[in-house]
DNA sequence: GGACAATATGGGATCGATCTCACATCGGAG
DNA sequence: CTCCGATGTGAGATCGATCCCATATTGTCC
């Protein structure tokens, strides 16, 4: 592999010059300029990045903990953070943390040590205290995606929850429902809390409050939808509609009514929360609220990549909207 | 930060001797050993990654290059590498290629120059040549994933698209299907070609030659499954069961099944090929033919971070075993 | 013509580790 | 008692870049 001073050898002219053609900064004559440049050419000389990352204390590398990329909306969330970093001419690394703290407070730190210019998080606990001392150490700028805020963070990128939960419901009162069920997720989880608000604000806009509706908590997994739609079902309560907490809700919820012989959207209509990967697969194909993991993600990358340019600035925060994706699982109410 | 020279201060020692420690190398005295790691605790040291790997010429990080981290697929087989490089301790960084060969060139260069150990590629077309000499001039051991060989490859793990192909021509001809139609995908890709000739391994075994069923080319596309059924039955082509390529098309073909008002699998029974993530979401849940995406990605990696330890081993080769998925979406033919 | 800023170039310290080599000490074998 | 291998330790070169500083060489203005 060609060195820098290969080069600077090649092309007659000292180490220094050669750097400051590399990176075009400092005087340089243009005859040696182009001497340099067609010695690089020549020997196809790429500079050592971790010699590079070593001694100017800039590695051009992003670093990312989220909880795992293994499932698609995290996936997605990835290709948003690699457009962005990629555009800005630097490297994405990415590890999951499996919502376990020492295995996320292992991925953050190996992220730190091996000088990562900025690190985004998406996490489901808070950050362990002593990692948090270790950002701080290394001044490296953080910005949070999603649910949890962090003392250390510069910057922090959320969902419309509340927005997206108002929008859902008030669709679902706009068809003429209003026999509403809601299932909910972790009742410790913000988003969670979030769209309970949002569905609040939607009955509260026609008179309604929350007693109006049912609210059934569980968990954001297919297996809770199947299983408290069947016992409603069950209860014999009556209902024209339900509002999953989450696109895999919905589709146990789906499920569950084909099993007991009602059909969607004519006998109940159903909406859910994501537009998760298997949303149009689902049927009848699901009305949900969007949210638009990729640009969540490339958004939350670009605040930090300009966070790295401007040290001192003040924590920022944006929210991101979600959209109502109209297929065909939401019909008018039944009287 | 603490460096190697505070602890050697600190501990009242030379830096080589720290190092040793650290490294667990060579002789060190049990009195300075116990002295060392006191240091190291108190100062809270960790060795700067980048140093060590300038030095060392070893990064302990694994570089993967796969089409789309953004789909589920690949996102399944990145959860794979990052299972074994995190068992070995080592770090995985991931990039995409999105099928360009101009990125693709551009990610492994980028993998090549921040010293990865070795590499993992899974790509849809033959590295470039210059790409290819880069890596062979950084003496980079890489494993090859899925389609395209690759002359500097060391090792390859691919999946038994033949076997899987065949047991799915198998299970439909078990239950009694004979007028059977393939939807195939593009016809360049490897896996298409090993997956046309387990279709015709599973005929002969019934005495059938591929005249005796219809094939009809085109790619692994939702849509293609949708339009490649609606034509045949606007043909009026008879037909009991369809074999389609992947679990997208065969998304396709139940829609355009659904939408022609025949029933599944009553009136006609489908096989899919990935048991992908949204196959179990299909009504009815789509059988199909599993392929452990995961278990590929570790298997991938476990063979890289092996090939580490033994330089001048010969190139070696893995092949994934698929599995039938029995769910709901093929019955008995009916007469 | 001298002062000073702008342009141009190289020398050498530095980043934080690894690793070779030289050297010291010790114990046991011959 | 000497020799030698095993054990223990430190000095200093090195990896491949950046970047500060010293030193020319210009050109321009008063």
């Amino acid at each position: 592999m060609a060195t820098i001073d290969d080069v600077s050898k090649r092309a007659g002219v000292s180490r220094s010059t050669v750097s400051r053609v590399v990176a075009d900064n400092g005087y340089v004559s243009e005859e040696k300029r182009r001497a340099i440049q067609q010695a690089i050419a020549e020997l196809g000389y790429r500079p050592n990045t971790l010699a590079q990352a070593l001694r100017s204390n800039r590695s051009n590398m992003i670093g990312a903990v989220v909880v795992d990329v293994g499932t698609p909306y995290f996936a997605n969330m990835v290709y948003g953070l690699q457009r962005a970093t990629r555009r800005a001419g630097k490297a994405l690394m990415v590890s999951s943390g499996y919502a376990d703290q020492d295995e996320e407070a292992r991925a953050i730190i190996e992220l730190v040590d091996r000088s990562c210019d900025g690190i985004l998080l998406y996490l489901e606990r808070p950050v362990r205290p002593d990692v948090v001392e270790i950002i701080r150490a290394a001044r490296i700028p953080v910005v949070m995606i999603g649910r949890m805020g962090c003392e250390v963070a510069r910057g922090s990128v959320q969902l419309d929850n509340f927005g997206g939960a108002r929008a859902a419901v008030t669709f679902l009162l706009q068809q003429g429902h209003r026999r509403i069920v809601h299932l909910s997720g972790q009742a410790d989880f913000g988003d969670t809390v979030a769209r309970l608000e949002g569905v609040e604000a939607a009955l509260r806009d026609y008179g309604l409050t929350m007693t109006d509706i049912r609210v059934v908590n569980g968990i954001f997994h297919q297996d809770f939808g199947y299983s408290a739609t069947s016992k409603l079902l069950d209860e014999g309560h009556d209902f024209t509609a339900i509002f999953a907490g989450d696109d895999d809700m919905a589709a146990g919820v789906l499920l569950a009514l084909r099993h007991a012989g009602k059909s969607v959207p004519s006998d109940v209509s159903v909406i859910g929360f994501d537009d998760a990967f298997h949303a149009r697969h689902l049927w009848p194909p699901l009305t949900t609220i969007r949210q638009p993991v990729d640009e969540i993600g490339e958004t939350a990358a670009d605040m930090l990549l300009q966070l790295l340019g401007e040290p001192g600035s003040a924590a920022r925060q944006t929210i991101i909207d979600t959209e109502l994706v109209v297929r065909d699982s939401v019909g008018p109410a039944r009287h």
